[in-house]
DNA sequence: AATGAATGAGATTTCATTCAT
DNA sequence: TATGAATGAAATCTCATTCAT
């Protein structure tokens, strides 16, 4: 005899943010190749059979994780935005919110650092992610038109204003580097130095 | 008594190096997520039973690939170094060849990011690569001491004049940035602008 | 509040018991060293993923198979056991059982002996296994108290109680031999002979 | 350019007994299941490929192996055979041989156990290694003759006669008997109880 | 005779995904 | 919605054997 009785139906959230953070603590630890969708169910605590409801595929999984993060590191580096502050103390503060952001996720900021360089990056709408950054590239403009920033292709200055930070937050890269608030600063003037006229 | 003196069938390095372009072809274009042993072979025109005669396993396969790629690139780097040199051409040198390298041998660049970006590299050696390119250090080491570089961390340092090349020189990141001599040289003077006193 | 009263689809034991069987054919047939999982599963008329449903491993079917075998023989030789009986009839009634184990079980019964002269026996708890003996050896302590069994080792004792008999029901080892009453009769008259005071 | 020089061209004893060391060595330690050509060759110190030239295939290593064995056994048995003695005498003596040569050599005889057990067992010419043991039959027979023994079929003889031993001396089903001059005279008495009329 | 290289075939095991409930 | 069972396909790696020298 089968007995099937529930109430709601709803989809879990909790399930969903189990998910989320199964797969990236497993990339993480293991990598693309071996994740597997039976060893993040298992880290979620879910049948593998459930990653189905949420996700077409494993691909699916893959991809709406990376971009889940690139939206949750943009909302934090763009906090206290505001226009009207001085070029410098500006792009001082995204510097500030991405150095605090890296250091509270470590684990979210490798996984983007793992997937941007892998082929599964070429599976993202690019011009969807970009966008969450537009306000960064605009203020680099604003700076070239006031000739406060070199007047110099924005590839180049964002090598050196954000790019940077990517390589001393990453504690597998710097074995000497202390993320402390001094270190923060002295690294932010080379970067202005960089690309101020 | 018996006396051997004979040339055995020896291993083949058309093979080898075939197995080498092979690996980096794949991972560079499907991920190791993908690349499987199978495909490597196929894509090297031997058997996959071969690749364990010059390879413990897959995994040394690709940790024996990365390493020669790094020691490929530092050769390349310091090429016609020159401790005598004023620091400013000594590393506007080291730029240049490192462009040169990436623009002339993209894939094994792509392959090594990739690599590094990836639980991969934690199986490498870190001292053994670090040697290679010790000279660059020593360089940066010599500034500080003759107060033409700002006296701060290596790991800074570094991040401002190394790391940025890796950037522009992907054109997977950079769509504008086109590689040419004005812009390397434009991009070489931000690094510079960045570290110097 | 979500409420979960369901039945899964569940194990189904005739593949189970499929698996069992085709191991043991398999194992006598072919031996320890040619049975591959992909043949047992071939004969159980499943495929080979659906062996890793229900063993850890392919040592671990084989033990499992061993160890089932082997309590499965334990409940027939302690059939009818009696406590009360003299001691030569006991033994007597356990000779019976296990010949008629053995006539009936003849699979079952090599492939315990090509599994105990493996190395595959390492891995099994014999203490686990021994128990399920324990009765026999009882038998002969109280026999060798009465004065009616000879007082030596019980290595010995069971060397010329149990072990002739796999011998005799080994149609491999024995050619003339026929397993008939008479025959196994006069077999536990030596048997007697050669532990009784 | 090639140079091959040799002295001498016959096969090398010291190569062939090491292979036999190695395969008995081996097929004790993992089973013949894991027991490859290889590691046969690597454990031996020959290359894979000089077993072909000592042996047709594996097949015919494994059985060479093992007649070579059952050979050695059963000079030992037969050493200081004298049929003029009595029954009794002579097979005592063989008794004691057995026990001597499993002692010396437990890993040949462990090879054999694990080989009879096994289908590897049909591919020997049975006929040929019986003959070995022709003399011990005999000596049963003619115990028959003179009304000394037991008047059953030779299969339940030699089940109490000679089997016993084969568990006795086996370390692995034995835990407690010790094999020594007193036990082994022990074990004597209740074989020759269990077949002396 | 002896062997390192080479490989097609096949080993064990895991994969992503679907099914039945 | 949720999931344990089930599996074809494919993963990594080893096999017994042959080849070229």
């Amino acid at each position: 005899m089968i007995v099937y009785l529930r109430i709601m139906r709803t989809k879990d959230d909790e399930k969903d943010s189990a998910l989320f953070e199964a797969t990236v603590k497993l990339v993480n630890e293991i990598g693309f190749a071996s994740s597997s969708v039976s060893k993040i169910a298992r880290e979620a605590g879910v049948s593998p059979a459930t990653i189905y409801v949420y996700y077409k595929n494993k691909e699916d999984l893959l991809v709406s994780t990376y971009i889940a993060i690139k939206l949750d590191l943009s909302k934090a580096l763009l906090r206290d935005f505001n226009d009207h502050l001085p070029i410098r103390d500006i792009l001082r503060n995204v510097w500030f919110n991405m150095f605090e952001y890296i250091s509270n996720n470590l684990e979210y900021y490798k996984f983007v650092e793992q997937f941007s360089n892998s082929p599964f990056s070429s599976l993202v709408d690019k011009q969807e992610v970009e966008q969450y950054f537009v306000p960064l590239v605009k203020v680099l403009q604003t700076g070239i038109e006031q000739k406060i920033i070199k007047n110099v292709n924005f590839d180049i200055l964002t090598a050196f204003m954000y790019h940077p930070i990517t390589v001393l937050a990453n504690p597998g890269l710097c074995q000497d580097f202390e993320l402390n608030a001094e270190n923060i600063e002295t690294a932010f003037t080379l970067a202005w130095d960089a690309i101020k006229l």
